[in-house]
RNA sequence: GUGGUCGUAGCUCAGCUGGUUAGAGCGCUAGGUUGUGGCCCUAGAGGCCGCGGGUUCAAAUCCCGUCGAUCACCCCA
């Protein structure tokens, strides 16, 4: 047992996980670009009262959740525990152009006991779109979501969508609402049969029985819509039935951050067992601004978790790529010096290839490269560097077969390229050259000098 | 923050109701005649049995605490 290891809910990503970790995000910034979204870094601490006063101060997320602290000079900061307040703050101090379209990933902290599909420090991807109220603009949010998990190869996925007014409407909802759960508080759960005071909306998502059962004869926000908030999902939800994106409207689909207006969505995948099955998640904040100090700068995102993305994946068989392993293995047994040449100038010309260290024996290095999954080994030993020449050994009859094959065919043409593209090279003249590779068997010994380019030529022709 | 389950080698796990120097498979390292991988054979390295305390002649094993993992609630990605 190592006397550290990493603190609870964090845990270290190591290949091959880290690197369908990249590739998710790699996959991701490609695919929002379509959309012209542009990457921003912002700081993964903020002053608190970003979160406090952008989150809501009423919101778990806020109030027992969050990692702050104070630092050496006195300043209340928090880790943030989620990207749209951070990317709103950044814009208002810097006041880009509209509309601002960016996209983001990173990690976010939230103090909480972790479980499946949940971590104190997870990691998401997101984009925020600021400046405009065009209903057309939740559309691209909403589709850029979807159909990323749908280019992902991912099934079983619901999209779940709810709009939760204005300021025009939604004070009188909650009136509403109140006095609802006023009249039927001694139905509601025990935790809610005192809460439900500090934020009614919250009890619309409880999962307990008596909530539920209070909840279904409790009214509904979109009967108390006002025209221009009806008249904004009306027009999503026709671009969204035209377009067919499937959705379900959910009527307690609230969310935990108070910063949310107008349109909320949710994207849960059914092949999770956990009842942490929300992939990706989002809505408008039009106040968010304002909460945070600015104009009436309208807004919309998404958040998607990349833990929980990766588990859906894995949930459903489908195997993100990895990075494969250089197919060629540098193999030297006169001390390592000529290794470090040869690696050194095969990647200038861009070739990926491995060696090993500290002067292990011809067997060793062998079963090195071989596990390594390379399929071909340069073998260099002291004959070999007397005479500028390496061996080389494919780990596949298959491969042998090929590259002969190669060399006879293409070897006229391989040499006047050579001869075209690189100076250095000029002294080699197609007549001599082909002495030497059939003087020393076509696949096995090799003048050095060509090894680069007749390896990568061949390799470009074989994949 | 509340509750259930579980902590033995890098990984997956044995170790019965307490009883000698704690095991297996895989992986790793090195050999199997002097320079050739994969299969096979041999050997080796690697464990304060999560940590601390208690019961006992004796604890990996029983009890308590603690830390960690995991699952659920809450909430969220």
């Amino acid at each position: 047992m190592a006397l550290f290891q990493s603190p609870t809910g964090t845990k270290d990503w190591l290949p091959p996980d880290s690197e369908r970790m990249a590739y998710l995000i790699s996959n991701f910034a490609a695919h929002v670009k379509l959309a012209n979204y542009h990457l921003v870094v912002s700081p993964m601490f903020e002053d608190s009262g970003v979160f406090v006063r952008g989150v809501g101060n009423e919101s778990e997320v806020v109030t027992k959740e969050m990692y702050d602290f104070v630092d050496k000079g006195g300043r209340n900061l928090a880790l943030r525990p989620e990207g749209t307040a951070s990317i709103v703050r950044a814009f208002l101090q810097h006041n880009p152009p509209v509309p601002f379209k960016a996209w983001y990933v990173g990690p976010s902290f939230r103090y909480e006991r972790p479980q499946a599909g949940r971590y104190r420090q997870h990691h998401q991807v997101g984009i925020e779109a600021l400046g405009s109220q065009d209903p057309y603009l939740d559309f691209e949010v909403i589709s850029l979501l979807v159909d990323w998990f749908s280019s992902l190869g991912l099934r079983d996925l619901v999209l779940k969508l709810n709009s939760l007014g204005d300021e025009n409407c939604r004070p009188e909802y909650l009136t509403e609402l109140s006095f609802y759960l006023e009249q039927h508080q001694d139905l509601l759960c025990p935790e809610h049969g005192k809460r439900w005071q500090s934020n009614p909306l919250r009890v619309l998502d409880c999962k307990k029985e008596p909530c539920v059962l209070v909840k279904q004869g409790a009214p509904k926000i979109k009967n108390s819509l006002c025209l221009e908030c009806a008249a904004h999902l009306d027009t999503l939800v026709a671009c969204l039935d035209e377009h067919e994106i499937d959705y379900v409207l959910d009527d307690y689909l609230v969310r935990g951050l108070d910063y949310y207006t107008r349109t909320t969505f949710e994207v849960a995948c059914n092949s999770l067992d956990s009842s942490q099955n929300a992939i990706g998640g989002g809505g408008r904040y039009d106040n968010l601004a304002r909460a945070l100090g600015g104009g009436d700068i309208p807004g919309i995102g998404f958040a998607s978790g990349l833990e929980r993305v990766l588990l859906a994946c894995e949930s459903q068989g489908i195997m993100l790529p990895v990075s494969l392993p250089p197919k060629i293995f540098l193999i030297d047994i006169t001390g390592g010096g000529v290794a470090a040449h040869l690696s050194h100038t095969f990647r200038s010309h861009g070739l990926a290839c491995d060696r090993s260290f500290d002067n292990k024996s011809l067997k060793s290095q062998l079963r090195q490269a071989d596990r390594s999954g390379a399929i071909l080994a340069v073998i260099v030993g002291e004959k070999e560097r007397a005479k500028n020449l390496v061996q080389l050994r494919w780990f596949s009859v298959d491969y042998e077969k090929r590259f002969v094959q190669f060399l006879t065919s293409e070897f006229s043409s391989v040499l006047n390229l050579t001869a075209k593209r690189d100076n250095s090279l000029d002294r080699i003249d197609p007549e001599s050259t082909k002495n030497i590779i059939t003087q020393y068997g076509l696949s096995s010994m090799f003048p050095e000098y060509l090894l680069g380019f007749v390896i990568k030529k061949f390799l470009f022709y074989t994949t």
